[in-house]
DNA sequence: CTGAAAGCGCTTACAG
DNA sequence: CTGAAAGCGCTTACAG
């Protein structure tokens, strides 16, 4: 039989009040009672019910993220930091997809109305941004971490795009590298917009090939290039997979890398370190990125203001082979 | 203002037992009725308070989930069979993690006192078992994803890994390789023993190095193996990070792959395609585990008895150039 | 087929 | 400093 706070109240002599008066500090109550009610609790080994302890206040002590999926190669780092800052907090951690599309935004929806969780992390909220955006005009609090678009209405984290893009192109000039090819993700997301102009304006080019965020548009981003007879020494990729992909290419085009061409890729995921050669890339801070959203979203709960810029963590270029220094 | 089951009520006409009825099929309400009652639930957008209903019922519709690290190669697909399946059942998912340690695993222990979920599914629980084991013994229903100890006291699901060895061995011999060097894991664990076993009896060998399972191991074994002067055609690597490792090794010491050294894995993370040459590797069916385990701890939920063998779903291998076949 | 009432396990004014 | 009582929003015998 699950032992509750009636239990530790008539072990004790005190009323139930009283127990949650030493359960939930603050209130005042006499030291020898509450030592006396305290032992109690240790002996009974009682535990309050998270479900009652919500009812009874209106609030469930637990978070919500949202992502669209979970086996993206850097979601591991983000949920890692915000797993461990929730929790760190006493709060719980609920997880939604979106990765059975409609049927996941319905039974998400459902979440939120029954009140399951108190606020909420999204990620990359593309298809679903309607949605959340008229949770949040309802009241829930929501942080983004979100590179792709621009979204003033909410709090939200992010990381230097554009410092980032300039921190690659600044290394490749500085290793004298001077005819880049550029190959992007899709261009209406905001951290390929950032991240191109930061990088153009170090060093300008023409050559930009515009793409989606995977190991083909890599691939066939340079074969295209090569047949076109396109000049280029160096190769800045949005992302490691489209770096990954560019590598492959040259490789099989019999370009040296990096001797003929050098690549720089964006992220630094883990694969990034086992590529041949080991990739340099502009490394995104993704467990801070989910630690930062975690604490301004448990700050929001504690009713403290969100900030109404969104916080900027800043990207770090890793050096490894495909792009030595020098 | 919340919308509540007595504002339906009210607005209905009806009790809000009535009301709990319709929300609750089963019941025998009138039809006519049971339609109107719908109709104003759904002017009203009434979703029922999900720690109400869990109070009530002594339920949540929640099961937890603890792994020692969310940032782990394969974790990903795991989690996203888990969730999928879980969220399809209408259950929450509730997210633990071991990093930080003995406060975790406290925090761990407080939400399962506090009842915060039904059930629990739990990743390689190599320093949990015991915690785990005593909230198994008082109840709380538990189904295990591990490979890597044979714990006969829970339920579990794992994967064929003397099978799997044995697919790796057969597929380098039908290649016309004779002479193996076998990088392990640790040997405690369940599915080092097992793969090994499964290899060896199919391609006998004494070229046999234990470690963990990291790049560093593969590199490593490789390295002492060359130096002690082994002869070996080809080798199995108890994991994709070995296997990445002793790729990296081999190229560094001048051997081609797979000409003079054919390269087997283990595990298919994501990195396995993108290692040069991609990487010859067994495939575990994370996603198909994630999905099973879950789906088991649900049936299980439901009244189902669980079986008392571990449900083992088959590996796959998949070829790649470091293996190529023939 | 329907409803009044008790109960799930807490918290929180209110009164003393 | 302490307690009786109402309330959080549901479900579920019980009675009709």
């Amino acid at each position: 039989m699950r032992v509750t706070i009636a239990d530790v109240a008539r072990q004790a002599g005190v009323s139930k009040t009283t127990v949650s008066r030493v359960l939930n500090a603050g209130a005042e109550v006499d030291s020898t009672t509450a030592a006396r009610v305290r032992e109690v609790i240790r002996v009974l080994g009682y535990v309050p019910s998270s479900g009652a302890v919500g009812l009874a206040r209106g609030s469930s002590r637990t978070v919500g993220m949202l992502t669209p999926s979970l086996t993206w190669p850097w979601m591991g780092e983000v949920l890692q930091g915000v797993a461990d800052t929730v929790e760190a907090a006493g709060y719980g951690l609920l997880l939604f997809t979106c990765n059975r599309g409609a049927d996941s935004v319905r039974h998400f929806a459902g979440q939120v109305s029954a009140r399951a969780f108190d606020g909420l992390l999204v990620i990359e909220p593309e298809d679903t941004l309607d949605t959340i955006a008229a949770m949040h005009r309802r009241g829930l609090p929501v942080v983004l971490i979100d590179d792709r678009g621009h979204h003033p209405a909410f709090p939200s984290v992010a990381t230097t795009n554009r410092a980032g893009g300039a921190s690659a192109a600044a290394h490749l000039r500085a290793s004298g590298r001077t005819r880049p090819l550029v190959v992007t993700g899709r261009r209406d997301f905001g951290c390929v917009r950032d991240r191109l102009e930061g990088f153009l304006e170090v060093l300008p080019t023409d050559l930009v090939a515009e793409g989606e965020f995977t190991e083909e548009t890599g691939r066939s981003g340079i074969e295209r290039a090569l047949a076109e007879g396109r000049d280029f020494d160096c190769v800045f990729a949005h992302n490691d997979l489209i770096a990954a992909g560019a590598l492959r290419a040259l490789r099989e085009a019999g370009r040296a890398v990096p001797d003929d061409v050098a690549v720089v890729g964006f992220d630094d995921i883990p694969m990034a370190r086992h590529t041949e050669p080991p990739l340099t890339t502009v490394r995104q801070p993704m467990r801070r990125m989910g630690e930062t959203a975690a604490r301004m979203l448990l700050a929001g709960l504690a009713g403290e203001a969100a900030p109404d810029e969104p916080v900027v963590l800043p990207t770090e270029l890793v050096v490894r082979r495909s792009a030595p220094a020098l």
